[in-house]
DNA sequence: CCGTGATACCTCGATTGCGAGGTATGGTCT
DNA sequence: AGACCATACCTCGCAATCGAGGTATCACGG
């Protein structure tokens, strides 16, 4: 996850990990900023795989900053993640957002493809949740208004998101069929 | 988390692992299941902790059942998790929504309690995200429509959860000053 | 001139979670 | 009889993350 915003970043630019920090602070909803002790363990991951590079600039500011530069290997990493073959599982809901973020580095069928088998997935969802022994409950079995609540907005980010996917895909039909 | 969710489905009645790993399922979106190397040892813990006790029932089926029950240590650990005194953080919204899923176990002022640190912690929420450069970009700055559907989506939960609140936090009202 | 806060980076231990493997039993279908 | 699946539980090692701590420098106000 920090791997596809981290590449997905430093794709549009290079960075230092502290203007990373506030990009992934803002993906994140402005609110959790990504730690320190988990930002910078996933930079080095990430450069002892072998794609990104940084570039020390001495003198510039207090620290030594460390400019991040995405390897070619590091930009095949990120468009291999976007495309990603699997299905795609609803229920990671922050994988998906990640990868929407940047969806926009691939060509237009490639990111058509990712669209539609998000599509797919999110149609085949099961839409019931709890249960009362192993009879799954109904949205308005719910006398509790909490859970009622957790209902409905789940219900209110699927409508938005499909409505999305469909709008998505009839600009992408149109855009392919030029 | 995991530990909130599984003192909460114990609370309303005894339950072994196999139907709790069901019900865990389906609250977190009926296609991720919690794997059985999360729950199992999350169910040690708890039992570590005495939070739990485990009663075995010989000759019920193939293996042998453990049913769980909470304790009284149990009992207070849960809604002392759902009280939960510190702000609520936002983007943490599996946490959120997974004390929701149990928050009718409070007394109606506890309850009302925390939803109202809920909207607060949402109204203080700063609605930008992603940067050009350092300035932070606006909903409507985008050419790119994935990063668009990422805000459009993010804007429909936020409604239907602040029109939530609100509807709850009224009823909440109603139902204290009767 | 001293404290505070922002910038910038780093490490460590502990916890949490996952995936992949394993062990059983009992029922159903062929 | 054999294959297969659901039930039911378990362990191991690996990876990711967090929280709390640390080290600097520079700018600003009092």
């Amino acid at each position: 996850m920090l791997k596809l915003a981290i590449l997905g970043f430093l794709y549009d630019r290079p960075l230092h990990g502290y203007q990373l920090r506030r990009h992934l602070a803002a993906l994140t909803g402005h609110v959790r900023p990504i730690s320190d002790g988990t930002l910078y363990p996933a930079i080095k991951r990430l450069e002892a795989d072998g794609l990104l590079v940084r570039e020390t600039e001495p003198g510039t500011a207090a620290a030594p900053r460390h400019t991040l530069h995405l390897t070619g290997a590091g930009r095949t990493a990120l468009l291999d993640q976007l495309r990603e073959p699997e299905p795609l599982d609803i229920s990671d809901e922050n994988r998906w957002f990640t990868l929407l973020a940047f969806l926009r580095q691939l060509d237009d069928p490639a990111a058509q493809a990712v669209v539609l088998r998000r599509r797919l997935a999110f149609l085949a969802e099961p839409a019931s949740f709890f249960y009362d022994g192993d009879r799954p409950l109904g949205a308005e079995e719910f006398a509790d208004p909490f859970r009622r609540g957790l209902l409905l907005i789940a219900r209110a980010t699927s409508e938005a998101e499909l409505a999305w996917l469909h709008a998505t895909l009839a600009e992408l039909e149109g855009a392919l069929t030029d």
